[in-house]
DNA sequence: ATTTAGAGAACGAACGTTCGTTTTATATGC
DNA sequence: GCATATAAAACGAACGTTCGTTCTCTAAAT
């Protein structure tokens, strides 16, 4: 890779060429999606592409590391303010939200990629830790307030609301169900019933 | 595609070209895996291969179809033996036994494939649809017998439990969790709660 | 002798990447 | 202010490779 002389410029050429790539993967996949198209999307030649990233791999990886920096600090400041249910809920509208712009085929298509390809998952399996250390603290909290029943495993539970989530995305993304409000209120449907306290 | 004389020898060949591709998608991906690699799992040459298929598209076209007569009698039978917990958590097992075989990357990667394509996902939706109308007969059983809470919409209630059971497998497998029972475990707590009755 | 099955070399298109060239922007000298 | 020099940025044709597919040839069976 050549010498970049303007760093504000190189940054600004790698998000339009990451935009570009993510637009494209959308369409066709990560491994059908062309380079050629990719460079058509950004609108520059494949010389000046290689300028900012070494390989297709690259750009994958880079886009994998930049979903990293999006944060689970909102939910964390929703679940101090509002109860338990509705802070999953606002997390839970922003990833449905994706899903409905197209990013479905995308994260279904990480995940493939994942499970196969250790060295793709290692990275994402730490953010996805991260986040569900967030949303285990705040279940505890939510425990100690008696809004969640307190015999629930916090950790376990966290990890099976996040496993719902994604997996009411996925499903409707695959039916082509692209109403917002109807998976929220699916999630949150079985958010209540499961996290309800007992007596 | 040359004429076939021998229609038993044909299908053979045709179940061991498959099983060959599907072992080589789930190493390596649809995209990925090349006719190549499909012939040397196989054993036979290329030339061999398209007597039997006319191109790779058909090949996945195949598999595709096969999965489809993987019936739901198993469950239907096991529903109306056993509770519908007890019938749920069976199928789930056997779903969760493909997951930790290696089936998850394939199944994510066939998502990935009908969100992005509708020719893909238009076949693969019928199987699906016909799923959830076999559990949501099985729900409708379930209440009547007072087993599961009778407020709850029997067809919206199906839709959930296989998403949650989509989205444990997938998540589990992309952490490499391959401990059937401990999956079997958390959908099982997930269904207990959310089917309970109220009063 | 004819037909079916299989092998594997060869083909041609497509792809990721490279590289020599051209354009653009900036700095320097007069 | 203009001409010149220099370096960065961008271009896009070309390259080498890979891959799906085809084609020709051989072996076997009837």
């Amino acid at each position: 890779m050549a010498r970049l002389a303007d760093p504000e410029l190189a940054e600004r050429r790698r998000r339009q060429i990451m935009d570009a790539a993510i637009a494209c993967f959308r369409r066709r996949g990560f491994h059908q999606a062309t380079m050629a198209e990719i460079c058509a999307e950004a609108g520059i030649s494949a010389g000046a592409l290689y300028r900012y990233f070494s390989s297709k791999a690259d750009i994958i990886g880079a886009i994998a590391e930049d979903k990293r920096s999006e944060s689970d600090i909102a939910f964390m400041r929703a679940a101090e303010q509002h109860g338990f249910i509705e802070a999953a809920s606002l997390m839970a509208r922003g990833f449905f939200e994706k899903f409905a712009q197209g990013d479905g085929s995308l994260i279904a298509e990480i995940l493939a990629e994942g499970i196969r390809d250790d060295a793709v998952a290692a990275p994402l399996r730490t953010i996805d830790t991260q986040s569900v250390k967030i949303f285990t603290r705040a279940i505890q909290a939510a425990q100690a307030r008696g809004e969640i029943d307190a015999t629930l495993d916090p950790e376990k539970t966290a990890d099976i609301l996040f496993a719902a989530l994604e997996g009411i995305g996925l499903r409707r993304a695959f039916r082509r169900e692209t109403d917002v409000e109807a998976a929220l209120s699916q999630f949150r449907a079985l958010a209540q019933r499961y996290l309800e306290p007992r007596r």
